[in-house]
DNA sequence: ATTGTATATCGTAAATATACGATATATTAA
DNA sequence: TTAATATATCGTATATTTACGATATACAAT
């Protein structure tokens, strides 16, 4: 029996595509390399190291956040963003069962 | 001295973007997937797997091999494409640098 | 109370992505 | 040669993304 059309994705390949797509943004790269290197939350530095408008990162920061790959807190005026660990996580394991499917082949 | 506003985005976040954003669509996901089950190149078997019309898949294919993910090749009547593996090993390396900084965090 | 600062959200313009039917192209089969 | 088949491309509609300035919000400092 081959592999038949299908009338929707796989749950998990919209999942693994939703992280892919937080991360399509070389903003979005920054911001989590940024928050990684920082080590603890840190707040709006990120702004000042993106080359891009306050909003805009406001935008991508938020769109971290939905794709649940970063969490935010407010802390007084500033605001406080850490990387989701749990999530990462996830979203790493995903990705390595698709590269070692990958690797196998060719 | 602290790190400063840049006027662009390094090279490297350009191109793990570059490379995430061929994935953040869960029909290139099936297909990365298909490919690599298939073990061997396949052809249009694709289209069959994916819960799209044949013009959009074909479109798919198109953004996986400019992404240089994938290669396709001509066969007669049919296309072969087949999974690009020095380039899936160059987004993995990419990846799990990005990865590495992660952990360290929170 | 007023002012300043940090950040989110709004409104919006422009670019890109997504999807599909229709059509073009190229090869094989009859 | 003609017909059938596989696939790419075109044209196009719609949705989403990206970016920014302007504005709102909310706290802190004066």
């Amino acid at each position: 029996m081959a592999a038949q059309k299908k009338d929707a994705f796989d749950t998990e390949d919209i999942k693994l595509a939703a992280f892919a797509k937080a991360l399509a943004h070389p903003a979005r790269i920054a911001i989590m390399k940024k928050l990684a290197e920082q080590n603890v939350c840190i707040c709006g530095e990120i702004v000042d190291v993106i080359p891009l408008a306050q909003a805009t990162v406001s935008q991508h920061l938020k769109e971290l956040k939905n794709a649940g790959l970063i969490q935010g807190t407010i802390e007084g005026v500033t605001s406080c963003y850490c990387i989701n660990t749990k999530a990462v996580e996830g979203f790493d394991k995903l990705l390595t069962k698709l590269f070692k499917k990958l690797d196998k082949c060719c």
